[in-house]
DNA sequence: CAGTGGTCTAGACCACATC
DNA sequence: ATGTGGTCTAGACCACTGG
């Protein structure tokens, strides 16, 4: 049915790239469904295997969730209620999957220095916005989250509109701003505590922490946010899955 | 063509566990061709298609590798060249990938204490064999692995054997034990180090690093390693991928 | 009930490796 | 030339959801 492939990939990836452009321009907007696999098929000229084939792809990616019976949704960190921890890797030592409580500090505006500049693709000096915060594992204080975003990306953050928020960061992010964060990569190191940091995870100063440096990418392998958490592991550890 | 579905799951569910039981089961050894989706098809009666539905999920268990035009082999660790990084996250800052030269300090035989007995699926006092070596990182001492293994799946474990072996300690398992290790839990803590490891690693005491406990498993889930590797990271980190 | 994704089949053809 | 995995198709039927 369709006409011989242009370029040199399989069809299946061919639609797969189709549909993560309209994915990307929003043409579905999050949570929403997007057209089903019959219609996708007549309007590209494949079979429907095909069009199954591409979904799959990107159903690996969790650009997308398939729903028997209903229909294949645009991805959100609205409602990954369960899946909400494939951002949060800091658990309990006993292993209860306990949701921490966060506690933002301040929002500020300012200039890029070098090393933000370098993760998140700006010139040096180019506005970013700096965001602090606290999160309680029941109660205690455990991660010191800085987190320093592109200001041109976000429009209008205030504190306010933060503690206004109820849901996750990404999940603001996504709603507020249109910015979805898709992957991430994560550098860990073991440094000391300086005085403040200790005197707001109440530990003292020159305790061992876990400092977790994060780069968050959206379309396009875009950076958009650099994270930079300093964790306590008294009581809790940084859990990885080797597939 | 297939008599009707005995249990409630799809067929090449049930066909990936006929396959993984050969595997586990040994029918078919490491780097060794399994037969051809044609031959598979006709011995489980099915079509060639659920048949490579199977096989499609066993190589994303990275349990087997396919290689167009030749075949579909066994995954081994030996072989490995690119995706040995698979089990090795620590990385130089500057990314460059440089693959570090093991040291073998000591191999000891001792009893299983509570957190390895708890670890490995052993009762206390059970016999286990204790490795340490050193990574060296362009001669940089970086890393201190202690490796704890249930003595009685690898019988004859000498300091020589290791020596004399040239491959990753995976590979050695492998072949030499028939043990193959399939997925890992890690668990990731800062802490001090105290002043053994600090001679070990050239650092002061007291310096903070990495702890990374490593749980690994091979067929069935059952625990066969644990290893507790203790990072300097000065110069490198920990890097993980969050799709 | 109709519509969706999920499974299974059978067959055709392509791309790659080997002899 | 042959055999392998990789792609693509068309159609049948199953499982689930919701009116």
């Amino acid at each position: 049915m369709s006409s011989t492939a242009p370029s040199f990939r399989p069809l299946y990836l061919q639609i797969k790239g189709l549909l993560e452009a309209s994915l990307a321009a929003g043409e579905w907007r999050p949570a929403e469904a997007i057209p089903s696999e019959q219609e996708l098929a007549g309007r590209f000229g494949v079979s429907q295997g095909t069009v199954r084939k591409a979904i799959d792809a990107l159903a690996a990616d969790n650009l997308v969730v398939r729903r028997q019976g209903k229909g294949t949704f645009v991805a959100t960190h609205t409602e990954e209620k369960a899946s909400m921890f494939r951002f949060l890797r800091i658990r309990r030592n006993d292993e209860l999957d306990v949701h921490p409580v966060s506690r933002l500090l301040d929002v500020r505006r300012g200039k890029a220095g070098a090393e933000a500049a370098r993760l998140l693709d700006l010139k040096p000096g180019e506005p970013v916005i700096v965001l602090r915060r606290v999160l309680d594992y029941d109660g205690v204080p455990t991660v010191l989250d800085e987190i320093t975003l592109p200001a041109a990306a976000f429009k209008g953050l205030t504190k306010a509109r933060v503690d206004a928020y109820h849901g996750s960061m990404y999940s603001f992010f996504e709603t507020q701003f249109g910015v979805r964060m898709l992957k991430a990569q994560e550098r860990i190191r073991a440094l000391a505590a300086d005085a403040a940091t200790a005197a707001v995870l109440a530990v003292e100063p020159g305790t061992p922490l876990l400092s977790v440096d994060r780069v968050t990418l959206t379309w396009g392998d875009r950076p958009v946010e650099w994270r930079r958490g300093l964790c306590t592991t008294a009581h809790h550890h940084y859990l990885n899955e080797l597939g």
